[in-house]
DNA sequence: TGTACATCAGTGAACGCGCGTTCACTGATGTAC
DNA sequence: TGTACATCAGTGAACGCGCGTTCACTGATGTAC
């Protein structure tokens, strides 16, 4: 019988939920300068005082200590993004998008390597495990809500009956048929597809951004997101 | 006076290019298993048989290497891009179009680590010299060029002018005003517009595609893309 | 064509650095009776 | 409430590894006369 199952019972879970928390925080401000291949679990426990070694009681490993930091990372985008949509209820779907965009990037802007940790090019040698992969579909679902609200409340245009329609392909139909079974039955194949084009949209205009790609291309990013941001949702329909 | 201007003159000369090209072959594969932050002047030197300060010889340090490497690729990725252009050099736009982005896609996944260098996450440590800037437009204007040729045949259909449409902000369109000029005076700002938006949407998707973010939410990423990549082009007016 | 000198590729040793991880240990904290 | 034992955080030393870069050197290749 396990004798309690309350977090925090004794004095040592608290200093070790802490120190733990101490970790990761430390953890966190190395990724910022250094970014994820010069995270080194020796630099973090020098940092706070500690023997390489002890950080072991903490993490299996480095690995592992990667691992919840991208978790951390995900949820933090996620309660932003989140956050962003709580505000803006009651306004209209395509400001909503627009302002969940802005916060994604305010995010990003904030956090270059948590961003880049997450949406840049896999750390060598890391394998992301099972565990960060329900955080990481915050974000999109989130956005997705923005569409399918529009969606239910009627509201969304069907603007790809113009010239620029253009007819999925059988087998890309057929796996968004399975995808919009697991997210919302209701919807249209070809929203969640437009759906789909316009987050790639948005971390791809983000991650030119901060990776420098469109560096002297133009000069005000904001203002270019911004307008970019605009566009995909009234081509969502939004 | 300097003795003779032209390359390879002596055996010396012609050794010197071979074995450049050598340690070049050499840390591209090396990249390819380990990526750049792997990437080691040492294990080269050792798989060319030759001594870890023999590579000095060749690259003043592991940040010179690093920057042919990037030169070399963004050069690949620009002769895949302009054959596909070429090869097409007949057919409608919006196909042309399509046979970029798939030759651009072909190209990032038989050299991800490769197409990481050049997209994904910059290397720590490491700044980009200005070596790598005209040889890193060459893609975006070879995109460009699809766009430019429709508008000057005027096939280009201005398909925004419907309820998608979203006006520029003025200091986009300044940006854009000046970048047009560069590029071609006689462009509409919001077709340039239409352009970057595009060739950051077909960049996002493959980097979401190789860097694993669109893992399990479609199946079939070729037939994803290509839907993908038409759409971006009919929504250029292409 | 031959010789004296300059250039330069490659060597081998060294400097100084940092890393992840293991292991036997000590002392403090927590638990059961 | 007090005692005996179990748990666990943190130590310090060690293993084995790899890295970028410098430097004085040797011997081969190239150049000028």
């Amino acid at each position: 019988m396990t004798p309690s199952t309350s977090p925090l019972r004794t004095a040592r879970d608290r200093a070790r939920s802490a120190i733990t928390a101490e970790i990761l925080a430390t953890a966190r401000t190395h990724l910022a300068t250094d970014g994820a291949a010069g995270l080194s679990l020796r630099a973090v426990a020098r940092d706070l005082g500690l023997v390489s070694s002890a950080v072991y009681r903490y993490f299996e490993n480095r690995d592992q200590l990667l691992t919840a930091l991208i978790v951390e990372a995900y949820d933090s985008l996620g309660d932003v993004t989140d956050a962003a949509l709580a505000a803006t209820a009651a306004d209209a779907p395509r400001e909503r998008w627009v302002a969940a965009a802005l916060a994604i990037r305010g995010w990003a802007l904030a956090r270059p390597q948590e961003y880049a940790l997450l949406y840049g090019s896999p750390v060598p040698g890391y394998a992301a495990p099972q565990d960060t992969v329900v955080p990481g579909t915050r974000v999109s679902l989130a956005l997705m809500q923005i569409v399918r609200e529009a969606h239910h409340a009627g509201t969304l245009r069907r603007h790809r009956r113009t010239a620029a329609d253009v007819a999925l392909s059988p087998v890309v139909e057929h796996d968004l048929t399975a995808l919009v079974g697991v997210i919302d039955p209701a919807l249209p194949t070809i929203v969640m597809f437009d759906g789909l084009v316009a987050w790639t949209q948005l971390f791809g205009l983000l991650s030119f951004e901060l990776f420098g790609q469109t560096k002297g291309v133009v000069e005000d990013h904001a203002a270019f997101f911004e307008d970019a941001a605009r566009t995909m949702a009234a081509r969502l329909g939004l």
